[in-house]
DNA sequence: CTGAAAGCGCTAACAG
DNA sequence: CTGTTAGCGCTTTCAG
């Protein structure tokens, strides 16, 4: 076995006790006798054992990030700033994915896949308010994105509003065929409500809803770039506006509309979804939405902090973080 | 405090040591007691706690992966391949950032940083041999890398035949006056290597090592688009292939040749390092070096595996992974 | 197949 | 300021 704090104690000739003070900076220890003791950890080389403070804090330290994906760039991103945030409070993070598998989801929920996490902010894309029932009680938890369970703390990117925003742009520069590009079948709550804001966009926009213009897709840039390729290809009319729900996709499209020779922005307007790093510097560069992020995390990890130590402090238990919609070659 | 193993035995009527071997699909026991221990757990909303576990198993089923920032896609890339070969050999990771911190690097190796881990794999890049002796003794690493500590596992990337085989390539389609970008006074030993070959290829094709075409910068995109403007600002001679050290630079580069009116790759031919996903969606697509990183993520995790299971399997201590160079339109 | 019981290494209440 | 000591909840040896 490893070293353990009794054998520092004898080694220094004090107590066990004593040697705990130390190691955790704790009250009045003499300076003398505290020399002692961190001379016999080094020689010793003592490392405390964190499995055996956590259980007797009934804490270790570590929150679990739950994303749905670690490939698409905003949650790496996401996870970077979470981390960050994380270590300022104390904490550490361990990075769970689910591979939008919404069992997995569930065990989070349900506190199977917790161990060893003092708490987790997960990025849920299946859970139904009904889930609410299978939480584990008492288990520190906040939500980031659209689903909002009955008492979980929760934070939101404005979906509907940046979605709006987005219709306003496009329309108000005389765009009148808007193509929404990631819609699907199988839509998460997230892109339901980004597909709602359009919708309320265009309606104000006094624009029709053309469902052969509402493309379904997943959010990869892959599909993004096939799914136009295939609406060209069809020789269908092209829109002269494209609403990507994410930069993958916009970025995806972008590239299956220079291959086949469409001119952006004079021809079709593009928008996208995120303001990866990237769309800064793709040719032309691309308009998107460009939610809070640093927010996010920010408030997530703060919420579970509060939740964790038991110290509430009147924030509101649901935020939804500002965006700019960053309005670049693509769109203008 | 929560329910314990303690409580299930009592309302299962059965021993502690019962639950357990429910609880670990141990051993026989009758399927009758099983139910009923089973039955109780879910009753009591009993969830096995995982502190008390470790302690008693000296294991946590938990590995750190170290890197020095998140923000660069390639780390992130690579967290994302290494949490799922964690996972396949039944791992958990968590997340640390160093900001490429050297005492924060000691730290890790030294055993302060670890807690609550069976083991690291990390990215370090301000290691140097002699820190070796710094290392705590009997803890599971790997690094990734360059660096190699005396006895410590290691899976590299090959840095220097991959910048050999990009200057043979440029220098094979006619091009003379090659720049490399990304070399710096405060060059980590990657940089030092990929500088190496790159100065091997130059002898090689019997060109001229041109100490005014070595651009230092850091690796961003911001970096790599200011050091080419400054360049061609300055008035002196474009060259007519751009070497850099990766593909963020290898962007921002781009972008800059683009905002002055530079063709790529008629006038400068340009290569990257990494072949991160954006390489092959960018205007024109970035010729690149791809290592392979699921090798990388898959070895790692595989010796690090060994380490802490002890079970040695033959395997190399110093591993070099493959790459392939990705020739697209932006070097042909 | 199941029970009793001994710790894993640490923290913190209690006592000086 | 420091020593003694009782567990935290679990795994596992030793008996039955």
């Amino acid at each position: 076995m490893a070293v353990s704090m009794h054998d520092v104690a004898r080694a220094a000739g004090v107590s066990q006790r004593t040697v705990s003070n130390v190691v955790n900076d704790y009250a009045y220890v003499r300076p003398e006798t505290r020399r002692r003791v961190l001379e016999a950890m080094e020689e010793l080389g003592y490392v405390p054992n964190a499995a055996a403070r956590s259980l007797r804090r009934s804490r270790t330290g570590l929150i679990a990030f739950v994303v749905p994906d670690f490939r698409a760039r905003i949650f790496a991103d996401l996870a970077g700033l979470v981390v960050r945030e994380a270590e300022a409070l104390g904490h550490r993070v361990l990075i769970e994915v689910t591979d939008s598998d919404r069992e997995r989801e569930l065990q989070v929920l349900s506190g199977g896949r917790n161990q060893l996490t003092d708490g987790a902010i997960m990025m849920a894309l299946s859970l139904r308010p009904q889930d609410g029932r299978r939480r584990r009680a008492g288990y520190p938890l906040v939500l980031m994105g659209d689903h909002v369970l009955e008492g979980v703390h929760h934070v939101a990117i404005p979906n509907r509003e940046a979605s709006l925003a987005v219709v306003r742009h496009l329309a108000g520069s005389g765009r009148r065929r808007l193509m929404l590009l990631g819609h699907g079948p199988h839509g998460s709550e997230t892109a339901r409500t980004r597909l709602n804001g359009f919708l309320a966009g265009l309606a104000e926009a006094g624009l029709p809803a053309d469902e052969a213009l509402m493309v379904a897709a997943d959010w990869s840039r892959a599909r993004g770039r096939q799914a136009i390729e295939e609406h060209i290809d069809s020789g269908r009319p092209l829109p002269d506006a494209i609403f990507a729900m994410n930069d993958s996709l916009a970025l995806g499209a972008l590239r299956a509309l220079r291959e086949r020779g469409v001119l952006v922005p004079q021809e079709v307007a593009l928008v996208g979804f995120d303001d990866v790093e990237e769309a800064r510097y793709s040719t032309p560069s691309l308009t998107s939405v460009s939610p809070d992020l640093e927010a996010m995390a920010a408030h997530a990890v703060a919420m579970l902090h509060e939740q964790i130590t038991g110290k509430p402090s009147g924030r509101e238990p649901h935020l939804t973080v500002d965006f700019h919609l960053r309005i670049r070659e693509s769109s203008q």
